[in-house]
DNA sequence: AGCACGCCGACT
DNA sequence: GTCGGCGTGCTC
């Protein structure tokens, strides 16, 4: 009896792999042996853990006293490929993190537990399945000249052959989309597809559409939503090559597919491509290297690209798939107008031009929507005697009015306190609510129409859990003649009897000290608008704004990404900001602020480099949140490997700070 | 990150 | 006298 040495990724923060006896007979096959990308069960500390083996070799630097036998292998299931292990381990490293973390939290949890019976069952399950069956399409719709182009550049490519798919709502991406899996599917019987979207419960359309065009296909979906038990019976069905497509969220990108040979990513300007915690990795970034890697096609496709990708497309780096017709049936592009608050002054936040369209549509039978990115009744109550504010104890933050629930609310720690029947500081019984949000628009609305039915839709009016889907549905039915809702109704729904759409306050977003925040304002205008006009009715947008001269509403009111694209490119490169510049942000929190921005003064000085910038610690515009101090230090280079080398070996400097200060990096971030 | 050990305050 | 606070130290 000898043994070998299985190198063993962990889902530890501990930046390395951990070496474990494997005892075998000397002559036997290789084969039976354990394979590299294979799990294995063992004991780490006082606990038995799931890791996967990275390497197998003879020799170990351990110290023989501290090796321990691992456990026992998972053989039942075949091995993550070659191809996979790179991706997960490029993930790691341009994200710098060890890769157990990268790697194992993307695996369903039951194949990361010490007992198999999970796996085992899940198995026999997959076993008594039917085959993978048939993968013509049914009912393909006639396409028009643009769709054809694209849908034959995307199915017909050969090799790495990134794509941006550039089309207005309505334009028929979704119909471009399936026609050209239709072909890549037909041309190997083995080939697998990938699908990304933003938010699945937003999207459950296209499953729809993805299943009746491919019925006789095992399409697998992976998503959070899903129970344990699915998420194994899907990821497997992946892994074992059965599901031909795999629709899923971000956390899809690092599904198992051993026969990918598509990857589509829809709406890929989403800010939800962007995980936002613990590993922060953006899935379109992930999806195109996997696509360059495997060297498939990929397609991007949106109405507002992102402007890295836009930027990619001007330079030739992806093929622009221009869809500039309107494809779908009856789709028809709303007419976009600007209401200058200057001279149309608001009553409870309404102009006059807005109300006499809302009163039309009330006359015609036709839905309006009124859209608002604030909830809650009003963002802050002050005292006019002396000035006092409501501002939260734990967050450098307001408390917000929520007047049904009776409660003053901190949006960021959910701090609650009863609305004060007095100042408590001066005692004057007079609290004024400042501003507005969707609960006050609501009262506003009812009293102005009282025989409306207006229906508010934000997250405290849908906490319960299926209230929401309950709240749209009553807007499908056409019970709901107004709906004022935040974020939670701009995505997604198309409600066949909206035809106008008013967006009630979007100026704070022209003035954020974040230099993304006018991308994603013209992304989310444009995105709003498309849920009117869907069913042939002529539909009107109207924006309420104090800066009607703003050349990013003029663009909205164009529908003009092209010229708002190139413009905000051209300022992107005259300030050095991204995509002409690479970024990373080293943040860090404590109970005093100082001592956040102590500690990345030191990690600003700690290792000079020429070509890198290390820009001062500031505090987080959010300072305070639950008590604790965030501050953070951008670092910036002109060249993506010059900082990835910088910030390998700035980590491990860090590191070896052994500073109590809790810090982390994100590489590429999106919010500054 | 877990999960232990370890040494000081308010409870049955 | 114990339960338990979270400081710090380790995981092949």
């Amino acid at each position: 009896m000898s043994y070998c040495i299985l190198q063993i990724a962990l889902d530890t923060p501990l930046n390395s792999v951990f070496d474990y006896r494997w005892p075998h007979e000397v002559d036997a096959a290789p084969q039976v042996g354990p394979q590299v990308g294979q799990l294995a069960l063992v004991p780490f500390g006082r606990r038995e853990v799931v890791g996967l083996i990275v390497a197998i070799v003879a020799e170990s630097d351990v110290p023989a006293d501290k090796l321990k036998n691992a456990i026992a292998v998972r053989s039942q299931l075949a091995p993550l490929s070659p191809q996979w292990l790179a991706l997960a381990g490029f993930a790691a490293d341009y994200y710098q993190r060890p890769l157990g973390e990268v790697a194992l939290p993307g695996l369903p949890k039951n194949l990361r537990v010490p007992t198999t019976v999970a796996l085992d069952r899940a198995l026999k399950k997959m076993a008594k399945l039917p085959p993978p069956g048939d993968p013509s399409p049914s009912g393909m719709p006639p396409l028009n000249t643009e769709q054809r182009e694209a849908a034959d550049a995307i199915g017909g490519a050969v090799g790495f052959t990134p794509a941006l798919l550039y089309g207005v709502t309505g334009s028929g991406k979704t119909e471009v989309y399936l026609q050209a899996c239709a072909q890549v599917l037909a041309r190997d019987p083995q080939a697998q597809i990938l699908i990304l979207v933003p938010e699945i419960n937003l999207t459950p359309q296209l499953e729809g559409n993805i299943r009746a065009r491919f019925p006789g296909l095992m399409l697998a979906t992976l998503h959070s939503s899903l129970s344990e038990g699915e998420r194994m019976l899907h990821w497997l069905a992946a892994h074992q090559g059965q599901a031909r497509i795999v629709l899923g969220t971000r956390l899809a990108i690092l599904a198992s597919l051993p026969h990918l040979q598509l990857i589509v990513i829809d709406e890929e300007h989403d800010p939800s491509y962007k995980q936002q915690e613990g590993l922060r990795y953006s899935a379109r970034d992930l999806a195109v290297w996997r696509a360059r890697q495997l060297a498939i096609p990929i397609v991007l496709g949106s109405a507002t690209p992102s402007l890295e990708s836009w930027h990619h497309a001007q330079t030739g780096r992806y093929d622009l798939l221009p869809l500039r017709e309107r494809a779908v049936r009856d789709a028809v592009l709303p007419t976009v107008r600007l209401l200058d608050m200057e001279r149309d002054k608001p009553k409870e936040g309404l102009t006059a031009g807005l109300l006499a369209a809302l009163r039309q549509r009330l006359e015609r039978g036709e839905q309006s929507l009124l859209f608002l990115n604030r909830r809650g009744y009003a963002p802050v109550i002050t005292c006019e005697a002396c000035g006092w504010i409501s501002n939260c104890t734990r967050c450098t933050s307001f408390m917000v009015l929520h007047k049904p629930e009776h409660r003053l609310r901190c949006h960021h720690c959910s701090l609650e306190l009863r609305i004060p029947r007095h100042c408590p500081t001066c005692g004057n019984v007079d609290l004024q609510p400042l501003g507005r949000g969707t609960q006050r628009f609501e009262e506003g609305l009812s009293a102005m129409f009282p025989a409306a039915r207006i229906l508010r839709i934000d997250a405290d009016s849908t906490r319960k859990k299926g209230s929401a889907q309950e709240a749209f549905d009553t807007v499908h039915r056409g019970e709901v003649d107004i709906l004022i809702g935040t974020q939670m109704v701009a995505k997604g729904h198309d409600f066949k009897k909206l035809t106008l759409v008013g967006i009630l306050n979007p100026d704070t977003a022209l003035f954020s000290q974040d230099y993304r925040a006018s991308e994603r304002l013209f992304a989310q205008l444009m995105q709003v608008a498309g849920r009117a006009g869907r069913a042939g009715l002529a539909s009107e947008v109207l924006i309420q704004t104090r800066y009607a001269q703003h050349p990013l509403y003029s663009a909205v009111v164009r529908h003009d990404y092209d010229r708002f694209a190139m413009n905000l490119l051209e300022e992107r490169h005259q300030a050095a900001l991204p995509p002409y510049m690479y970024q990373a942000l080293l943040r860090a929190e404590a109970p005093e602020l100082a001592v956040a921005v102590a500690f990345l003064e030191e990690a600003r000085d700690i290792l000079p480099s020429e070509a890198v910038t290390l820009n001062d610690p500031i505090p987080m515009t959010m300072t305070r949140v639950y008590n604790v101090d965030r501050a953070q230090l951008l670092v910036e280079s002109n060249s993506r490997p010059a900082l990835q080398a910088f910030l390998k070996e700035w980590l491990a400097l860090l590191r070896s700070m052994k500073s109590r200060v809790r810090w982390s990096l994100e590489v590429d971030p999106l919010d500054i």
